[in-house]
RNA sequence: GGCCUCAUCGUCUAGCCAGGUUCAGGACACAGGGUUUUCAACCCUGCAACACGGGUCCAAAUCCCGUUGAGGUCACCA
């Protein structure tokens, strides 16, 4: 057999994700068991979304767990780059190539016309799939459309018939040709879609098993179309079950902490983790629970990889940890893993100056700083709530909070000031009424240190993670109602900049 | 809604492929007890599942079919 080569191919859009890590150690114990090659590339090509800061955070998040990598964006290796961004150019030539072979068509079609198209299909009840009006564009209306000017995209021309999937855990998976979209490959920026990219590069970097999440099974006839066009040969697909929401749910940062930050900010041992990880969806031959990643890759079985999704169940995890801490550590070394979380003189050293005006005797200190080494703070409803405002109105500007920081890459106090005057301004709220909330939501209590700075040096994951607990204290947003709060906030925002 | 996937204790799972050794084993959680100055840890005990209905078979959690349920997916996001 030739040599095992796989991947994780991330998209740096937000925090680093637990499900990128659980994905990526299948891989990595995958490619040790059978001395292979597991890499790291950079899914960046949705340019309105990704962020530099993103990506660093995601080899951080990778590199803090325990997972290393052979080849990737920051090491280099024989098929660099490993940033999409940087190969736009091989995807327009396969793309090129594509149109070339038939295998694709151009479209011409902009966002407002595919958006009404799908409006009168959805009328009709026939499903919202592209029609393939562009399909048979003439020679010279599309002359005509590129002498324009006119945008386009370059569109997968779906045949007819079926397409049988050959998954490793699943056997044969069979779907219809019909079922599948006219996939945009080359968006009108000319940056290419996952499809394409995923593709390309896979071939190009000789990957032997694309091991990743079940939500891509839907999408593989789209690839395996790509790889037959292509005349390349596939490699094995083995679709991975899914981390799940203790509701059964796919697990999503509204419901969970999802961040692999998260867990480090909150105190959990790296390998704990991992080991916890590790036992999702799978279990060692010997049944044993608490393992390393070198045990796991020493009796690897990929046959043991249970199907049905697995509830990310928190309270395992922190018995798990638990059991890591009394088991592995001895005080000293537990020390300084504390050192190196943060019980350490630099940090205390950063706090200081927040406290030292609001200090008498140095015992004054760790009472009201103790929420910085905490990972909850449990506060209390009736102090959540601002004298002259309802729960409601509360609920809204946490929930406000929780969007806003979510789209920063960065974390700094200006930052967090800049979050909380607009969440203020869009909610009519008085600033001292917002950071009133915010006070005992990320502290716990009404007195303490500077919020913005608490805030910054607390670190955006338990910060949100806090609001989140704040959110559920007051009884909790439904998926419906955070979507009426984002709407809203839309709007009122629009009439901010307009009046 | 269409398509696809999945289905063992509340949760993670073993057993299923190669049907009998299983009135289903372990772990988390929970409850009770022991130990301990307290708490935790530790030890013991308990609670608790083969989704349902058909078939095949001497025998089915294990094989087949159907039903139901859950999830995923249907973007110029990945």
């Amino acid at each position: 057999m030739s040599e095992v080569r796989v991947r994780i191919a991330p998209s740096p859009t937000g925090a680093p994700h637990v499900g990128t890590a659980y994905i990526a150690l299948f891989n990595y114990v995958f490619a040790k068991q059978h001395q292979g090659k597991f890499i790291l590339r950079i899914e960046d090509t949705d340019q309105t979304r990704s962020h530099p800061v993103y990506e660093e955070n995601i080899l951080q998040a990778l590199r803090w767990i325990g997972i290393t990598w052979d080849e990737g964006p920051d090491i280099g290796g024989q098929y660099a780059p490993y940033r999409q961004s940087e190969r736009t150019e091989l995807y327009q030539k396969y793309a090129q190539e594509l149109l070339e072979k038939q295998g694709a068509y151009r479209c011409f079609c902009t966002p407002e016309c595919l958006e009404q198209m799908r409006t009168e299909r959805s009328q009709k009840n026939l499903s919202p799939k592209y029609d393939g009006r562009c399909r048979n564009l003439t020679q010279e209306e599309i002359a005509k459309k590129l002498e324009a000017n006119e945008p386009y995209v370059i569109r997968l021309k779906v045949p007819e018939g079926k397409c049988v999937i050959q998954d490793r855990l699943r056997g044969q998976v069979e779907y219809d040709y019909q079922e599948v979209d006219d996939q945009v490959l080359l968006k009108s920026d000319g940056f290419p879609t996952y499809h394409l990219a995923n593709v390309v590069d896979d071939h190009l970097m000789k990957i032997s098993h694309v091991i990743r999440g079940e939500e891509w099974l839907p999408s593989t006839p789209k690839h395996v179309l790509l790889y037959n066009l292509f005349g390349w040969e596939k490699p094995e697909f083995i679709h991975m079950p899914l981390l799940l929401n203790p509701d059964g749910s796919k697990l999503s940062k509204r419901k969970n902490p999802t961040s692999i930050f998260y867990y480090r900010d909150a105190g959990y041992l790296p390998e704990a983790l991992l080991n916890y990880l590790g036992m999702m969806g799978y279990s060692r031959p010997n049944g044993q629970e608490k393992f390393t990643i070198e045990e796991m890759i020493s009796d690897f079985d990929i046959s043991r990889i249970s199907l049905g999704g697995s509830v990310f169940d928190l309270k395992k995890l922190r018995w798990l940890c638990g059991r890591y801490m009394r088991e592995n550590h001895s005080a000293e070394a537990l020390c300084k893993r504390m050192e190196s979380w943060r019980m350490n003189s630099a940090f205390i050293t950063q706090l200081l100056p927040l406290m030292m005006e609001r200090m008498e005797t140095l015992s004054d200190f760790m009472p009201k700083c103790a929420f910085f080494w905490a990972n909850e703070v449990d506060p209390a409803e009736e102090l959540l709530i601002p004298a002259k405002k309802t729960k409601e109105e509360t609920l809204n500007v946490l929930q406000s909070i929780v969007f806003k920081a979510e789209q920063e890459p960065y974390w700094t106090k200006a930052i967090i000031e800049n979050i909380i005057r607009k969440t203020s301004e869009i909610w009519k709220w008085k600033i001292r009424e917002t950071t009133g909330v915010l006070f005992v939501a990320i502290t716990g209590k009404k007195v303490a240190p500077p919020l913005y700075e608490s805030m910054e040096f607390l670190g955006p994951s338990l910060c949100r993670y806090r609001l989140v607990q704040a959110i559920e204290k007051l009884g909790g947003l439904t998926k419906e109602k955070i979507r009426e709060i984002e709407k809203e906030i839309d709007i009122r925002e629009k009439n901010l900049i307009t009046t």
